[in-house]
DNA sequence: ACTATATACGACAAATATAATCGTATATAA
DNA sequence: TTATATACGATTATATTTGTCGTATATAGT
């Protein structure tokens, strides 16, 4: 429990590399190739940070990613949120329809460890975390 | 991700059940008919809180649970460690045996953001998200 | 002593969520 | 025009989580 998915893992790894080699364009196949990550699902992770700005994309032969800007004002909040949704320790804090929501008694402590739990991420960006 | 198990969900509102009916015993079935919750699976989850006395149980009919005061000084590290073993956002963190550790770029962030939540866990005792 | 009911605990099965793959479209440098 | 890159939805495989089953042990009440 309170696991990460590999999708963070992947985007992490990659922005590091991204970092460390931004005079360059840094294709899919070149970061799958130099941390033994399957391509697709990894492309499809830079696909997404690509939306969001934290990285740019460039099609074609010769194409591939670079760091922007923007990678290390980001907090982890947005972070996760910009690749799995948001946050929470459980799926009721942002969801409805608990089927025993007249009988639940630990609405505070969730909702507690949660605001805990993004108040942390909110306070830390990946510049933080970096050294 | 970062989701909680159902057992420390089930965990969460047996206790709070116990604190509220520290006057009597209540049994497995009791809180199982109350909140809906699989009678074999909170029946485990409690076994598990009693070998660490957090709960007391006592056998027979008329038997059940009770609600000790070691709950209130438990954090919430310890209480997520007797139920799911180590926190960590990867496994890499207290297991070994990774593949790509030569080429792993994401230790420090990695090592940061676990830090960062095993030290909030740490400060959290039960007490403190219950109002 | 017997019975009913409670906790204790390991092994197994079902359900769910995550991870990885496949297929196709689009952009662009050479 | 071709080769190579990103873009993205649909599907399959795998792992984890959740729930169930079966059996043992303790004990209050009759």
């Amino acid at each position: 429990m309170l696991k990460i998915t590999k999708r963070v893992e992947y985007a992490l790894i990659a922005i590091r590399h991204l970092q460390e080699n931004q005079d360059v364009l840094v294709s899919v196949s070149d970061i799958s190739a130099a941390y033994g990550i399957p391509k697709e699902i990894l492309a499809k992770t830079l696909q997404k940070l690509a939306s969001s700005n934290i990285v740019k994309s460039y099609k074609g032969p010769t194409g591939g990613y670079k760091a922007t800007k923007k990678i290390a004002e980001t907090t982890l909040n947005d972070f996760f949120e910009i690749l799995e949704g948001p946050t929470a320790i459980m799926d009721c804090y942002f969801q409805d329809g608990c089927d025993h929501l007249n009988s639940c008694n630990i609405r505070t402590p969730i909702n507690k460890i949660n605001d805990s739990i993004r108040n942390l991420f909110n306070n830390l960006t990946l510049a933080d975390i970096a050294q």
